[in-house]
DNA sequence: GGAATGATGTACT
DNA sequence: GTACATCATTCCG
């Protein structure tokens, strides 16, 4: 995946990550989904954001170059995956908040505790504990060893939906959140 | 509908 | 340094 990818405006790359499939290796095994779901995440300009009010040391990742993953810790016990896009410095990024299971089957069951394939990574959190991302993780380039993402073919016959964020409670009516519709492996 | 669960940020002293 | 509210969620009843 091409560093100018993330480079584009924040909103274009959330629209642009579905239908990319997204693989995560460690010495477990391999895992992989193609995004079906995103949220876009802006700078001082969107109160929901973390980065809204500056840098601090949790969302440092956010304002690393486009392409960084970051990983945030919340509610006491989960975590979530970023993508780091836009303009380096302004704290832009993308949440993957759903992907259709495609490889490692077995491991993200194993890790999630669960069997039903669509109860493995059809929410933030969900994923993040499918591919068995920690923050580790945290502030790392998408393109080493541990994570990479691939364009997947055009989903030309894909609608895509585009609608307000989920589980926030500022700017609540900014639709900057992108899934497929009719897909059955989006959050709920 | 509501609990779980603890790091983080902010506003104080 | 201390106190307190908040939280880009998930699971169970």
């Amino acid at each position: 995946m091409n560093r100018d990818f993330f480079l584009q405006p924040t909103l274009v790359v959330a629209r642009q990550l579905l239908g990319c499939v997204l693989t995560s290796r460690n010495n477990e095994g391999e895992t992989a989904g193609q995004i079906v779901e995103t949220e876009a995440y802006l700078g001082s300009n969107d109160p929901a954001s973390h980065s809204h009010r500056g840098l601090t040391k949790r969302n440092q990742a956010m304002f690393g170059q486009p392409g960084t993953i970051y990983v945030y810790f919340t509610y006491g016990m989960h975590l979530c995956l970023n993508l780091v896009t836009g303009s380096p410095g302004v704290g832009e990024a993308v949440l993957i908040r759903a992907l259709e299971p495609l490889q490692g089957l077995s491991l993200m069951r194993h890790r999630r505790r669960r069997e039903d394939i669509h109860d493995l990574c059809s929410g933030p959190a969900k994923l993040a504990q499918a591919l068995g991302i920690t923050l580790a993780d945290n502030s790392v380039s998408l393109n080493e060893d541990r994570f990479s993402l691939k364009l997947g073919e055009v989903q030309s016959s894909q609608k895509i939906i585009t609608a307000p964020r989920i589980g926030i409670r500022q700017a609540e009516k900014l639709p900057y959140r992108f899934y497929y519709a009719n897909n059955s492996f989006v959050s709920k």
